[in-house]
DNA sequence: GGAGGGATTGGCT
DNA sequence: GCCAATCCCTCCG
């Protein structure tokens, strides 16, 4: 189980070590294929212009869900790391709960269930009620990658500032990505 | 008090 | 590839 500690630490370090692990919101999840880092020195991030209602979360304690409406239609599920700080849970590898996904994403191949962060939040049932709950204890569920996975970084996707950092990490080759990593890079 | 815009998605050309 | 959908949050007046 992740708690506290594993969150409470660098942002990049956080990401890298998600990669492999297994997200479940009750009981409905899978491997977690892609993520994004974002932190307060980083103009793409919520957390750039200082604490305000919607980002307080993100200046709260470590190991905590910040969820939040985009384009006025989806949601974006990510696990809040030191103050201000946080990575984006942008894809997941569909093991648990494969039922109920299909219910709520409709009739969608396996590989598109969690292949975005909209579409991941929509698959898991998550939304603005979620926001700021304790990822170590139910309905969230985290645990650690059993072995180590082959790691690529890469631009992170669909941000108007911050393009040149490189801090979308993937699980290289996986199909289950939102979008192919171009061009591929070497871990950190 | 009001206008502008976004860490997306899916449908159409 | 392009574009609309649609809600607040943020910023400016």
């Amino acid at each position: 189980m992740l708690d506290r500690p594993f969150f409470d630490r660098p942002v990049l370090d956080v990401s890298r070590d998600l990669i492999g692990a297994f997200l479940a919101f009750d009981g409905v999840g899978g491997r977690i294929v892609e993520v994004e880092a974002y932190d307060e020195a980083d103009p793409a991030s919520h957390s750039f212009r200082g604490p305000t209602p919607r980002n307080a979360v993100m200046f709260g304690p470590p190991g905590h869900a910040y969820v939040y409406k985009i384009y006025g239609i989806h949601f974006c599920l990510n696990f809040v790391c030191r103050p201000g700080s946080a990575v984006l849970i942008r894809a997941l590898e569909p093991q648990a709960g494969l039922p109920r996904m299909h219910e709520r994403r409709g009739g969608v191949v396996e590989k598109q269930l969690c292949s975005g962060p909209g579409k991941l939040a929509q698959a898991l049932g998550i939304n603005l009620d979620h926001n700021g709950l304790a990822l170590d204890r139910p309905p969230f569920l985290v645990r650690p990658a059993d072995d180590s996975h082959p790691i690529a970084t890469g631009p992170r996707i669909g941000i108007t500032k911050g393009m040149e950092t490189p801090w979308r990490f993937v699980l290289a080759g996986s199909p289950f990505l939102s979008k192919p990593l171009s061009p591929e890079r070497k871990a950190l």
